[in-house]
DNA sequence: CCTGATCTTTACGTTCACGTCAATTTCGAG
DNA sequence: CTCGAAATTGACGTGAACGTAAAGATCAGG
């Protein structure tokens, strides 16, 4: 047919994100994944590149948020909306006030994604700061250790 | 006996950091917590308030990281490894030579965990990132839709 | 000393997120 | 058309991280 369409099948698309295809069966059964992508000719699952896209940004929000499929699932409703109203849109003759109605939407679920990302990104930063102060600490009293080494003196070294 | 010592039974603890006996009991029985907490006078665990601090930390370490418990267990290697220097850093005839080596490894610990907080911590940085770009790019849409209500023009919005 | 609430161990059950066979089909190259 | 590689459904298996139930021991208050 014509050019742009890598006609990809489970096998390649596990490759290509780093999985395998059992799990790529599993999350279309769950129904993370859309319902089986158009099987071309017969019965084999054919995917295009977008939707290796859409694989790889599941695996990630997985792998960053650590959430469960379910809530992952819940999550991405976000971005499965998102795709219809960027399907929806595409088509130029929708009224405006639909147009708006979608972008709002579109806005909505990311700004749910947002607050996740940002307040886990808060915990993080947190940890990261005392983390990086108890080093300091440490650092000092070696440091302390250091210069009593080369100068013979009384030091009362308090421990954390 | 003395004032400071709050004598904790493992439900007291479980309700203190939001969880249950049992996932207690699991953590102390695959290592994750030290071997039964002195039982003082029978057979019931007890714990200390520093205990509870430390199944704090483990659990938010596991939400924060969402690692397993096994690489947890590693991770957490390097808590216990800071208690025990901090224990026998207490001490204050241990050798200068043998704290340095003691605080070296302790520092080596932090700085495990840093690396891991903050490769995690990039990555979200990322994400969050990318979607404040579309929240913006959604927004922009709207504003043009917006102007487009007051003003008849012809307006070509190009979607995503 | 009694009692109800809590804790003990032991052991089997459960949910999630896939892994792993097995028996059949389908696909693509020759 | 043929044949091997890869895909399909179906089913059962598995490891992690607990939940739950049972039967007895222990503790704190009255």
């Amino acid at each position: 047919m014509s050019a742009g369409e890598t006609s990809l099948r489970i096998g390649d698309v596990a490759r290509l994100v780093g999985t395998t295809p059992r799990t790529i069966r599993y999350y279309e059964e769950i129904g993370l994944l859309p319902e089986a992508p158009a099987r071309h000719s017969g019965q084999h699952r054919v995917y295009t590149e977008e939707e290796v896209e859409r694989l790889r940004e599941v695996m990630r929000l997985k792998h960053l948020l650590g959430v469960t499929l379910e809530e992952l699932k819940t999550l991405l409703t976000a971005e499965e909306a998102r795709a219809a109203v960027r399907a929806e849109l595409r088509r130029e003759d929708v009224e405006p006030t639909r147009r708006r109605e979608l972008l709002a939407e579109a806005l909505g679920h990311i700004e749910r994604q947002l607050d996740l990302v940002e307040h886990r990104s808060a915990e993080l930063t947190k940890l990261h700061r005392e983390l990086t102060e108890t080093r300091g600490r440490v650092r000092a009293k070696i440091r302390a250790l250091d210069r009593a080494g080369r100068e013979p003196a009384a030091s009362a070294i308090i421990v954390d």
